[in-house]
DNA sequence: GCAATAATACAACTATTGTTGAAATATTAA
DNA sequence: TTAATATTTCAACAATAGTTGTATTATTGC
């Protein structure tokens, strides 16, 4: 990942709004939301919707679909692992009992299958 | 983490000269550095970096010690984690399926240690 | 103590971002 | 086709963030 992407990302969760907006779409998955019903579950007026959704599809960290007269946005989970492998990337190099404390940091789909942990492969 | 922890760490990544800053302390590890270091070898005049040096402490994501004149940065890989936790809560609640985007997607000390992935536990 | 060094605080200025209401665009339903 | 609905664009303003030079604080070495 290149920085511009990383810092535009970054820049794109900063705000409150943004960050509900992101991890909302996150939990709903590709199930996605459209504007209307983002906008009536974060009691945020449409045209600040609009402004943050923005923000959030030009840092391609949400996806824009049409459907109809509604706009579909979904979260754009890949993305978002590519930036946390950018942010972890060489971390504590040449100090490996530091990750230690990398495991169990991440969870994921924790309420439907067993809880994750970040292991280091066997060799 | 709370909302307002999480907004402030992405805002203190969401600058240049700050995600170069922590990406550096994450590969320095427990060494960190002192301000000096990062000033030069980043070539940010010194002014400027302690004004990007207070933003990411007071984010908490950069930790400062003071040795004798000089002021030694280490990077918060704990919180670190706990941002991406946050993140990833809850990720396709009710479609495990997706999940399978998580494998693989971080990576710590890989020029050290075997690859890291992270995987499901088995129950 | 005194000069040199490391780093931060302050002040001024510039630039960017956030919010809102009104207007515009595009789609659906009748 | 016309009215209603969903969403975005625009313009104006308010608020916040970024950069730089200068001054200040604190520590070290002589």
């Amino acid at each position: 990942m290149e920085k511009q992407s990383a810092t535009q990302i970054f820049e794109s969760l900063s705000s409150g709004v943004r960050l509900d907006v992101f991890r909302l779409l996150v939990k709903q998955g590709l199930d996605g939301m459209v504007a209307g019903e983002i906008a009536s579950t974060l009691e945020v007026p449409p045209t600040n919707l609009s402004f943050h959704l923005k923000a959030l599809t030009q840092a391609h960290l949400v996806t824009v679909e049409q459907e109809g007269r509604f706009q579909r946005y979904r979260a754009n989970i890949p993305l978002m692992l590519d930036l946390i492998a950018y942010l972890t990337d060489e971390c504590c190099a040449g100090h490996p009992e530091q990750c230690a404390d990398l495991r169990g940091a991440s969870s994921c789909c924790e309420s439907v299958l067993p809880p994750i942990s970040i292991v280091h492969d066997q060799a």
